[in-house]
DNA sequence: GTGAAAGCGCTAACAG
DNA sequence: CTGTTAGCGCTTTCAC
């Protein structure tokens, strides 16, 4: 079904006896050097009041190469309900709209899609600018940099782009040194098999800052739900005082599910082992027990990604990488 | 700053030797009637090629009328997010966008934004059809039931317009049953301060089958979250045979609240108190214990909201409510 | 099979 | 202060 048509620009000039510019002036604030008389402007008003007239956005936005809309290109398939990490960057993003004034164009990825059509598709003109959530090797990285449409990347780091991240690296500090502080000696990291350069910053950054601290940091690579207890059937087969003393995760999604296997299994924590997680995700379980974590502030990188997005197409300078800080939260768990 | 100029039709087509309308016909499957030959077919392809053209889709919508964007407009400012049901929603939205083809445009509504401004920014001509997540009283479902917009409500039904929603009737006789067999004669409903129409029905179908089994049914209105537990020590107070001895939740965070006070009190769940919910969203904390409550397939809203809003674009009628199914989820917690 | 003409509804640029 | 001209890039319609 085609839309209907409703008033246009001429119906409204040609009711009051003016010109379509007049009436463009009037209704779109004009393109600032050109005046319109208020006896004429009311009755512009008027006309198009009693006229319903409504501007069409595509006709505007064709003719002045501005459409108000900001892409959104996720190269992610699948959306883990159970994190809420997208939730709130979304949140954000949508805060930031409001805040400039301008809609957010979910693109979607069809199908039997090549690199080259998701290229095609963002670039059609109905985008001022797009952020991206994708991992630096995602195929669109390099078309998109050689474009001319501003790109901001989110969450993930692309050296081509202006990125917007969390003090990936910075969380080692304090966790560890809060750790430390409650006398473990003995970590384990659980990272994932996922080759994301903020994944890739938390681990190094721990084992880095663990070195210089002085403690043993064991390695522990599991997707994000193990399935069986193997790892921590082998903790327990170890003399007490070789056991790692504390799990630090990844993420929170991973910090959840070692304190689910441990509640299974029976080891206490944080007393037998400490846990820790990253991205203070919303937990519905608010006040059962709150996870020792590392808030990350999602929502804040959309607000600040799309502010940095307006900047740049606005035509200012924006810088390459900007980092929010991240803050230990302390919980029940270590 | 403005968007740069790429290669257009006529550059395509001056490039061949052949019309504009030609090309189009080749690189849009054109309007069926006409027909281009292998050859002519296969010049104006490298050249596209070669030239790097990419179609606007501002100026083929302009003339088309047709955008191939579905608009989603949310009449709910916050965004609770410890409650996934929008995360799940918007993730249906998103697979049947995948389907048929379409982007998604989340309107943003500005400050200020009077009812009569966001229509005029929905009817604005870049959308074909919307999505809307609003109460039924929202200020724009009068002005949407009679433009000549496609519309689909979802979650809560509109009578004017085409809605999906889940059988919040038929989620009381499956709980109750359930509760009933497990031996609970005195129960309380605790429902919200909310003038939803989902909620409505909800909570009186809760009240209308108790009545028809025999079940006692207290009412008990509460804000997501209780900040005291004047409740609770007023339930403690009574003597234990008149006490209810289970919690019938509007939804899934209203429970999860419910235990968090019961572990906090020191209350047993389920023997001393039962408490069920409605959502089944996703909870980080899976295996240490699961809720008792009704899964409501919100992301299968979601796709079937879709699927009709294409359809009525399509020109289809459509039937005015669409009730998806509801299902008892047995856990630990009744 | 292909092309020419005629806009879709709006605004930039310049003239009066 | 207001109007005219000339498109934005594409597709519809009809002619050849």
């Amino acid at each position: 079904m085609r839309q209907r048509r409703g008033a246009t620009l001429k119906d409204v000039a040609e009711q009051v006896g003016v010109s379509r510019m007049t009436v463009s002036a009037v209704l779109s604030g004009g393109s600032g050097n050109i005046r319109v008389s208020q006896a004429t402007r009311e009755r512009v008003l008027d006309a198009a009041r009693k006229l319903r007239y409504r501007p069409n956005a595509l006709a505007r936005s064709l003719r002045s190469r501005t459409t108000n809309v900001i892409g959104v290109y996720s190269g992610y398939h699948y959306f883990e309900p159970r994190n809420s990490f997208f939730a709130q960057l979304l949140g954000g993003l949508q805060e930031g709209c409001v805040e400039y004034r301008k809609d957010l164009l979910l693109h979607s990825v069809f199908r039997g899609d090549t690199a080259e059509d998701i290229h095609t598709a963002l670039m059609d003109g109905r985008i001022d600018g797009l952020i991206m959530f994708a991992p630096a090797h995602d195929p669109l990285v390099e078309p998109l940099a050689t474009s001319h449409l501003p790109v901001v990347a989110v969450a993930d780091p692309v050296s081509a782009l202006t990125s917007v991240t969390v003090d990936d690296a910075g969380s080692a500090r304090p966790v560890l040194e809060y750790l430390a502080a409650r006398g473990h000696r003995r970590l384990v990291y659980r990272s994932v098999d996922r080759v994301l350069i903020s994944v890739e910053r938390r681990h190094a950054a721990f084992r880095e800052e663990a070195g210089r601290m002085g403690l043993t940091m064991e390695e522990w690579c599991a997707t994000d739900r193990v399935t069986d207890d193997s790892w921590f059937e082998g903790w327990l087969a170890r003399p007490t005082h070789e056991r790692p003393t504390a799990v630090v995760c990844w993420n929170d999604v991973a910090a959840y599910d070692v304190l689910d296997r441990c509640a299974h299994i029976g080891i206490r924590v944080p007393e037998a082992l400490a846990v820790t997680g990253f991205d203070d995700i919303p937990n519905p379980v608010a006040s059962r027990f709150r996870l020792t974590t590392v808030r990350a502030p999602w929502a804040e990188v959309g607000r600040t990604a799309v502010r940095l997005l307006v900047e740049q197409i606005d035509g200012a300078e924006v810088p390459g990488e900007t980092v929010l800080p991240v803050e230990l939260v302390l919980g029940d768990t270590a």
